[in-house]
Order: C-alpha cells, then sequence, then structure tokens
DNA sequence: ATGAAAGCGCTAACAT
DNA sequence: ATGTTAGCGCTTTCAT
C-alpha cells in the first residue's frame, strides 16, 4: 500500500504539495501536478482515508437508523436523505435495529466515536431520556416516525391533522360506525387516532372501535376481524398503515363484506401495494422524499454549525381517494 | 472532548495504561483499574476511534452494497449478514445505489480508503473488467445476484436448476404452452430462462414464448399482457419474480382468465406479497437468510486471512406449491 | 505492572 | 509555488 510519502518521493515534492493536489487546493504548478498525478498512477495510490479523517477529525459519513429495510415506506425517505446528503458530500448509510435497542445503541457509539458526523433516527427505539442525553452532544435529526419530548429537529407531517382528514373523508361519505386499526407504542399512530377521534366528536360520535396491530399484515388481519366480529355495525375502517389496511379489506371480505359497497377501508403511507391491489385503497400520502431531504438539511446543518434552535419541520400530507371507500348505501 | 491523554493525567498512569484498560488487556492492577476507570467516568470521556483506526489499519464495519432497500426479498439476506458479522465483531451498514455505478463507486473507494474493511455485493451495476480490478485488491463478496466472470466468492442458489424446477412443476401439471417473463441483464434471470428452457426440451417443446420485464410490477403486467395478447394458446407463466408473477396474475384477469383454472402462474422469491394476493403465489423460495449469512462468513474470512481460493457456495432451494398453479383442465 | 516513545497517514499553519 | 513540521488520538513494542 503506497503512502502519501512514496508518492512525494516519486514525484519529487513535498508530501504537503501531494496533499495539495489531492485536495484540489490552488498554487500547485500544472507541471508539478502533472508529476505527482503520474506518481500516484503509476503507484496505484489510494489516500488512506483514516488518516485524513483523524486530522480533520470528521468522516463526511452520517447514519439513517431504521427498524428494517422491509418496510417499503421508508424507501423513498432514504433516498431524499441520500441524494440531499449527497449534494453536500455526505454519504449516507442506512443501519437496521430490528428494534433492537442494543443495536440502536451501536449504531450510536459509531457517532460518539466519530466514526460518523451524525444520525438521522427513524422510529427509535430508545427512551426519550436516553435519546435526550445522547443527542444533548451528538448531532440528530428525527424523521417521520418520532419519540416526543427529545430535543432534536424533527421533520414529519401533523400526523393529528391527518387522522382528522381521515375520518373527515369517511365521515363525508355518510359512515357514522366507523372503526380503527392503531399500532401501540408508536407516536404516530396515536396522533392519527387522536385526530380521528377529534373528527367523529365533531360528529357528535364517542364510540371509536380501535383495534391494535403492529404493522405486519398478520396482526391487521387480526385486528380487523376482531373490530367487525365485536362490532358488526362498523361500515368503515381506518388503519394508521396501508399494510394493515389491505389487511382488513381482506379480513372484511373474508366476512362476507364487499369493498367498498359495505365496508369502506382507508389506509395511511400510499405504499405501492395501495394502488396494486384490488379495490385499490383510498390512502394518506405523505411528501417521502422531501421528508428524507428536509432531515438531511437539517442534520447537515447541525453538523457544521452546531446545534441549533430545535425546529420542528411539519411537512403537507395528501388524502388519495381511490376505489376501496364509497357513500354508505 | 477528552482524549486518552486526559484519562491518563486524571488516573496519574500512561497512556498505554489506559489503552490497555480500554482494550481489555491483562496486567494492569485492580485498584490501577478502578481509577483509570474513574476518570473515564468523570470526564465522559469516549475512545476516538479515527486514532484507533489509524493505527490499526481496520475499521470492522462492512458494506452490502444493493440497488434499492424497496425490494423485500434483501430484508432478510441482509439480517443474515449482519447477525452473522455481529457475532464477530463486524457493523454492517447497508448502502443503496438507485443501480447508479458512480454511485457503487463511491461505496467501493470507502474500501479502498480504508473507512469500511470489505464489501458484499448484491446485484451490482458494474461491469466484469471494473469489477475484476477492484477485487484482486480488495475483500468482496458476491451474493444471490452477481456477475459472472468475476474472481470473488459467489454465495447464491442454483439458479439454473430453479427454473428447471419451475418450469418441470408446470410440465407435470400438463402444461404444454408456457410462456416466460425474464428480466433483461441480470444474469440469474438468464439461468432461470435457460433451465426453464431446458425443462421444454425434455419435453419436445421448442417453443418458450418469453417477454422481458425490469422488476416491477408495472413492467411484470405488460409483460404479461404482451405473452397473452400475441400467444393466445398459453396455459401458464413462469416469471422470474413474485412482484411479476403478481402481475401476471392480475393480467391474464383483466383479460378474462381465472387462475388457476384457465391459467397458472409461478412465481420466484417467496415474499410476503406471495401468499397476501389471492390466489395465493406458488414460487421458489431461497433460503434468504442463510444466503446472507454465509456471505459473511466468507468476506470475513477473507478480511482476516487475506484473499482465498474462490469458492462458491450453492444454496438449496425449495418449490412452495400454493394456489396459483393446478393441473390442465 | 507500568511507562516511554515511535508512528499509523494525513493536513495545515507557517516559513521561504 | 513549495517545503518543513507539528500533531490529530490511539496502540504497541520495548524497557524497566
Amino acid at each position: 500500500m503506497a503512502t502519501i510519502v512514496d508518492v512525494a518521493k516519486r514525484a519529487g515534492v513535498s508530501t504537503a504539495t501531494v496533499s495539495r493536489v489531492l485536495n484540489g487546493s490552488a498554487n500547485v504548478s500544472d507541471k508539478t501536478k502533472e508529476r505527482i498525478m503520474a506518481a500516484i498512477e503509476e503507484l496505484n495510490y489510494n489516500p488512506n482515508a483514516l488518516g485524513r479523517n483523524l486530522r480533520r477529525m470528521r468522516t463526511g459519513l452520517v447514519l439513517v437508523i431504521l427498524p428494517s429495510i422491509s418496510n417499503s415506506f421508508f424507501s423513498q425517505v432514504v433516498k431524499g436523505m441520500e441524494q440531499t446528503g449527497a449534494a453536500q458530500s455526505y454519504t449516507t448509510m442506512i443501519c437496521t435495529t430490528r428494534s433492537n435497542p442494543d443495536r440502536e445503541r451501536m449504531f450510536l457509539n459509531l457517532v460518539r466515536n466519530r466514526q460518523a458526523d451524525g444520525v438521522i433516527l427513524i422510529s427509535s427505539c430508545l427512551s426519550a431520556e436516553e435519546l435526550q442525553s445522547f443527542c444533548l452532544q451528538y448531532p440528530v435529526v428525527q424523521c417521520s416516525e418520532f419519540i416526543p419530548g427529545v430535543d432534536t429537529p424533527l421533520v414529519s407531517i401533523d400526523n393529528e391533522h391527518a387522522g382528522y382528514d381521515a375520518a373527515q373523508h369517511l365521515l363525508k361519505l355518510g359512515h357514522r360506525h366507523i372503526g380503527v386499526i392503531a399500532a401501540r407504542g408508536t407516536h404516530s399512530s396515536d396522533l392519527r387516532l387522536t385526530g380521528c377521534r377529534r373528527a367523529l366528536a365533531e360528529y357528535g360520535i364517542a364510540d371509536c372501535p380501535t383495534a391494535y396491530g403492529n404493522f405486519t399484515y398478520q396482526s391487521g388481519y387480526g385486528a380487523a376481524q376482531q373490530l367487525l366480529q365485536e362490532h358488526p355495525q362498523l361500515t368503515a375502517i381506518f388503519a394508521v398503515s396501508d399494510v394493515m389496511a389491505c389487511a382488513a379489506m381482506r379480513a372484511g371480505q373474508d366476512l362476507e363484506h364487499r369493498v367498498p359497497e359495505t365496508l369502506s377501508v382507508i389506509g395511511f403511507d400510499n405504499i405501492t401495494m395501495s394502488y396494486v391491489v384490488r379495490p385499490s385503497l383510498t390512502t394518506i400520502a405523505q411528501p417521502r422524499y422531501e421528508l428524507g431531504s428536509a432531515a438531511m438539511q437539517q442534520l447537515i446543518v447541525q453538523i457544521e454549525n452546531g446545534k441549533q434552535s430545535h425546529n420542528c419541520i411539519c411537512m403537507e400530507h395528501t388524502i388519495i381517494k381511490r376505489e376501496s371507500t364509497a357513500a354508505i348505501l
């Protein structure tokens, strides 16, 4: 492995001059530069970033921590982060926790160790206390799914309002018996449920049967079964994720419902599955790419300018009306 | 930021002794160790991995390079890599290329730079030549989807044989007019197609209508439409991915077919979607976790013991018979 | 059991 | 325009 010293010797210059060429700084004569380039070529030299990083005390790496890559919602969010990071010379890497706090701690330690410059959390599995003590010292942003009560910048939609809009859509179609499939322990689900209940309350409806899933198809199917069996009067279901909404459609069909004729279903996220299923799924869409992009922007500001006032960036959601919801007969 | 020097001063020892404690080496008296631990605590000291990495000339990081996280097939493969890596103190990070060769080069450069110890490629988008020159110098393994003619260890299934088995399944059900939805430019698809044709040939069938998609639902739908319209005698379709197989089922239904009564469909990969759709999809399953685990094992051997003879590890596939294939009427 | 000191590869402040 | 040199934080060999 050739080092900068080898290149310098071969080109008959000092390491400083080689370094100048490597970093594209001015003030190197063309012919010196040529000699150095030739030496680099001949020696098949690659700069060792370990030395550079130690010297500069930064790596240009940022981590995105999420539970799993199997959730297709994240794909576009991450793309927004990657492209925005790349535009400012940061390399984005994805770290999966599988909801294991020890794995998450291990990745945060990479930032403590200075092997990465900062971290974006999507759906952290640590406590607010633990996260808070970390984020006081290191650059952190939360995106989309978040832990409340932690002083990080947050980029998300207004989940309460989105839940309100989902319920409004059903209410305006005439539905008065609406069930919800929520997810325990995620703050966004709580907010969506709160918004849904606020909309129902405006129509004088106090009763909102709720069952819980964990974002898997199976759990959504079970939750829907439970709702429909315990509350046969239900004419509509709002699920806080598309996967669970699709499962609810199937569960409804298996219980002799027809969607949307006797059962309307609305989901959340607008993933590919939502327009592939039959009937296609009405859902709430988030600006995924923009969420990721804004989160990365916030992180870079923090890395380069230090801790900021912790603003919360709220993005617009939209409702996408498809075949799975219809006016009550 | 406290450094090892600060800790050493505070504990009244040399940095060497602090280093010994940090790395759990023996030969430090209990009371010295206690003083050092106390100093670390008081100073809120975190070892700076940049210094350590430079000194050791390794980082403990390995990269998994894949086109996108939206392909749910990869999720379990990556889990196998992560767990096997973690068991030997390697941290796995996921890097997405979005099929952009420049992004892939950027990640490979992280290995050239020594910011990562090695790399596992799933579905590289570089040429065999470029990959070959890289893998001569650095630890690389290919897993699952691969570029042929590159001297890396390869962990995969026997795709030709799997294609053969898929076709055999249809042939044994009595099908004689079988179409294929393949994917251009991926070697595994070519092999599956070859295997399929070999099975057909054994039954004296020379004709194998083939259309091409790019693994998206939309492309699969279009390919199936084309096949069924140009070859109305087809009674079965083999798609080289589940997503395209699901699209083929839908396309068939939209062309007045009933699956499996008038059209059998078999897919590949056994992703969640394959048992969620109706009818559930017959498919070929790969041992995903094991593929990932074995690939990581190979990589670690390479990192720690240098380049090996480049073995190819071939894992067993299985056919999962569900509702989408049936005997011809 | 502990310390002194060299040095990993690079950058950047300072000098010329 | 180019060179000299200190030093980033850590590990490790060699002494003692």
